[in-house]
DNA sequence: CGCCGGTTTGAGTCCATTCAAGAGGAGTGG
DNA sequence: CCACTCCTCTTGAATGGACTCAAACCGGCG
């Protein structure tokens, strides 16, 4: 909340601008999402490497975008964990979607002319900063890797809509837990360990601004959780001890996650 | 809710397939639309009016597509009104969103394996059914026709992520007063009239459901929002008395609508 | 040590729900 | 034309889940 503008802010950092380089790239953690996905010729996994793209390091907490930028570069997630998230009257605020590391945080402003919600580094995180020019080019002369950006968007909705699904119509115990199976399901697939233990890197206010709660009843929510013998917890870490009872108590499917689903052309 | 595979019935229909004919081929309302956000070369509009397509008319309450079918198909919705939501345990349900004509219903089925939610018609609809390689044929060989269709999809997740924070942190009123701002711009975006004066096509149950509240507190809120002089209601014809009055109390601001704007390669 | 952000706990309140019943309107059939 | 049904809308009263307010606790850090 410090009003500056983040790329302001980043301009006036040493410019650790670096090149593709297609063994070690940055950029390979994007590629290899996108492998698991669907399939890329090698024309269009040499352009997502040959990205030009400038790396950044983000304190927790700062922002990335803010509602009403018209921001000029996409950034990709190389570590950390950031968030999407509006405010609403009133002040309070409501977080939309959550990001792993390999998850592009605004594809939306490669096509879209204004950023419509907040960007914001939930911890320490490294970006690559692609220009968005870079991206809606790759994406108009390799088809393959349009539709990996397409399915990432259409990913991201589903998501979303489950979010939906999920503050509209579960009380306090089934979001939660539903929200954990969600985040252990993502890290595995971000490769950062398995479903089971896991460090959730939010507060419990920013968890009650995940579940459109108060922090008190996140609180009270998490403690009954782990009452039942369903997860255990230590600072920030989560142990989930039943993952069936967990995943029955959040009504979880992880079908809409779409974690390795996607038809060819 | 009557357990058919809605594809099956509407395969036992007869089947009025028709070819696109440019002039006045029901794909207009497509190109229409995308035109209105983004430029297209000839080419990428022809190809967009050669799209084959078969129209379909549905009862109110069918289903165009259920969750975990495999549709083959991405519907057009040419008149009428839609939604997608899902059931959640219990057996609850929540409208995750809602589509106006010209919008298309199942982008994510082109490409996605998976239906992850359901897609049925709030009022009787007409749909042209296109099959879903022509969609992606399309997005490959006509970078303005794809960039239009990720534009899209972009644009369906922004509204997504408005109602959970909709959802998520709002009260009644002003969950209320905010999708009925929503509706009154989308219809007027789709010609149907103007902002003023519409038809909400939902019953105060549907309603609830797109809420996340029950129908009884949907009327409480309606009539409340009538006695405070922001809305007239007739049967299920919305007049909004005042408009000014009405988005502030819905906390309504229509960025992320994207109504006009999208920015060039 | 003392501050500070985050977590925990308690007590009282309120918004939305549940349960229940009645009114209105459209459609059907005698 | 009326009786009957079904669905939706409306209203009241009681309940409850999550909120608010408030205070205490805890661990990390300067």
């Amino acid at each position: 909340m410090d009003g500056t503008n983040p790329y302001a802010m980043a301009a006036s950092l040493p410019p650790d601008d670096k090149r593709a380089m297609p063994a070690d790239s940055p950029l390979s953690l994007l590629l290899r999402k996108f492998d698991r996905r669907a399939a890329l010729d090698d024309a269009a996994r040499a352009a997502i490497l040959a990205l030009p793209h400038t790396l950044r390091r983000l304190d927790a907490g700062r922002y990335v975008v803010r509602e009403g930028d018209r921001p000029e570069t996409c950034a990709l997630l190389l570590s950390g964990f950031a968030c999407r998230h509006k405010i609403v009257a009133g002040g309070s605020r409501q977080v939309v979607g959550l990001q792993v590391p390999g998850d592009l945080l605004d594809v939306h402003n490669a096509v879209l002319e204004i950023a419509d919600h907040n960007i914001q580094a939930l911890t320490e995180a490294e970006l690559a900063l692609i220009p968005r020019t870079a991206l809606t080019t790759l994406a108009a002369e390799h088809p393959a890797a349009g539709r990996a950006l397409w399915l990432e968007t259409l990913i991201e909705g589903s998501i979303a809509r489950e979010w939906v699904a999920n503050v509209g119509r579960r009380d306090s115990r089934a979001r939660m837990a539903h929200v954990l199976c969600e985040f252990a399901l993502r890290q595995e697939a971000a490769g950062l360990g398995d479903r089971h233990k896991y460090d959730l890197p939010l507060t419990q206010e920013q968890l009650a601004d995940v579940l459109g709660l108060t922090s008190v009843h996140v609180n009270r929510t998490l403690k009954s959780l782990e009452a039942e013998g369903l997860i255990d917890r230590f600072k920030r870490s989560v142990t989930i001890v039943d993952w069936g009872k967990l995943q029955e108590a959040g009504d979880f499917d992880s079908l809409y996650l779409h974690l390795a689903v996607a038809r060819q052309g």
